[in-house]
DNA sequence: GCGAAAATAGCACGACCGTTCGTATTATTC
DNA sequence: GAATAATACGAACGGTCGTGCTATTTTCGC
C-alpha cells in the first residue's frame, strides 16, 4: 500500500495523541499536561499513551517540536511565495496574527516561553530557548532582506526591529486573551504601521 | 501595646506565608503553587497553612492581590514625586523595568496573565483581568497627562500608546528570561526612545 | 496463515494533591 | 491567673500524578 515508508499505525496514533495533547496544553500549559487526562481524551489507557513517549518530559518535547514545525510551516510556506522584502515580511506577520487567532491566543509556544523562561529546567527550557532563538533569527533575516531590497532604511538594525515586532506580537496575544481579539489586532496593526514608517528609507 | 489594630500574630504569619508563596509561584506559576511545598517552606504543617486561607484558590487570590499592591506601590510612589508629564511617565517605566530586574523576569502578574488569559476559570481569571485593566488604565492616564502638558503630540491616542509601551515590557520580560537582562533592556530602551520620538509634538 | 514484533491494556507502586476534622497549643482578654 | 478565642498540628480521606511491570491483543513481513 504505502510506497515509501509505512506509517505503521503506531506513528498514526502518535499523531493522534499529539493532536489531543495540543488541545489540553492550550488550556493548562505544558506543565499542566497530564498523561491521565490525555489518555481519557484519546480513549486509550494511560500506559498505552505512555508507551509512545517513554516519559512525560519526552511527550512534552515531542509536542513542542510538533507545534513548532506546524508554526513554521504555517507562516513560512505562504511567505516564501511572496517576493523578498516588505511583502514577505508583512505576510509573515499576517500569518502570525492569523495563527494566534486560530489558536485562540493560546499558543503553547508563547506560554511555554513564559513557563520556562526563568527556570533551570534542563531539556524543556533548552528546547524552548532554541525554538525562540531560531524563530527570532528567521524574523531578523526577513527584516534584513527587506533592508537589502531597499524597503527599509539602511541604518535599520534587523535584530532590533525583530525584537520590536516580536514585542508587539506578545502584546497582541496578551490583549487578545484578556480583552478580545478585534481590539487587540487593531492596536497591533496600528503600532506596526507606525513602527515600519519610522524605519522607512 | 498596639494602639489601633492588633496585627494579632495570625496576620503576621499570613504575611510570612504569602512571602514564601511568592517565591514558589515565581518558579512554578500560580497553578504550580502547592500547599504542601509551601508549608515545608515556612516550616508549618499543611493544615496550618491551609487554615489561613480556606482554600487553594483563596490563597492564590490573596497572593495575587499582595503582589499587585506591592507592584503599584513600587512603581507609583516614586513616580508621583515626579512632575506630571514625561518625567513621571519615564519614571514609571524605569521602575517597571527595575521591578522585572529585581524579580528576575519572573513576575507572577505577567505569568498569571498568560496562565489565565484563555481560560473560563472564574475567580482567578477575573482577578487577573481586573488587575491588568487597572494597570493599563493607570498607564494610559500617565500618557494622557503627558499629552496635556504638551510633551506628546495632540493627536496621541493614550490607550494606543499605553498598549505599545506594555508590549515592549512584555518583550523585555520575554527576552530577559531567555536571553539575559542586559541585552533585553538595551533593546527595550532603544525601542522606547524611538516610540516616544514618533509621538513627539 | 504463521510467527515475530509492535502496540495496547491492566494492575500496582509510591508520592503528592487539596481538604476535613478532632485535638492540642498558644495568645489574648477579663 | 482563669476563661476564651485564635492558631497550629497530625492523621486521614479520596484522588490524581508519573512510572514500572506483565499479559494480551493487534499489526505486519514472510
Amino acid at each position: 500500500m504505502n510506497a515509501v515508508t509505512t506509517p505503521s499505525k503506531g506513528a498514526a496514533t502518535r499523531e493522534l495523541i499529539l493532536e489531543h495533547a495540543y488541545q489540553l496544553a492550550r488550556h493548562d500549559g505544558l506543565e499542566g499536561l497530564s498523561i491521565g487526562a490525555l489518555a481519557l481524551g484519546v480513549g486509550m489507557s494511560k500506559s498505552g499513551v505512555f508507551a509512545h513517549f517513554g516519559s512525560r518530559e519526552d511527550l512534552q518535547l515531542a509536542l513542542l517540536d510538533a507545534v513548532s514545525t506546524r508554526f513554521i510551516e504555517f507562516i513560512m510556506l505562504p511567505a516564501l511565495k511572496q517576493p523578498r522584502g516588505m511583502r514577505r515580511l508583512r505576510t509573515m506577520i499576517e500569518n502570525w496574527v492569523e495563527w494566534g487567532h486560530i489558536h485562540q491566543s493560546g499558543c503553547i509556544l508563547l506560554s511555554a516561553a513564559v513557563e520556562y523562561d526563568g527556570r533551570a529546567d534542563g531539556a524543556l527550557r533548552e528546547r524552548v530557548l532554541k525554538q525562540q532563538s531560531d524563530w527570532r533569527r528567521e524574523l531578523a533575516r526577513a527584516v534584513s532582506l527587506t533592508m537589502q531590497v531597499g524597503e527599509l532604511g539602511p541604518d535599520t538594525d534587523p535584530e532590533q526591529l525583530a525584537f520590536e515586532i516580536y514585542a508587539l506580537m506578545l502584546g497582541l496575544h496578551h490583549d487578545a486573551g484578556l480583552f478580545g481579539f478585534e481590539q487587540a489586532s487593531s492596536r497591533t496593526w496600528k503600532a506596526l504601521d507606525r513602527l515600519f514608517a519610522s524605519y522607512q528609507p
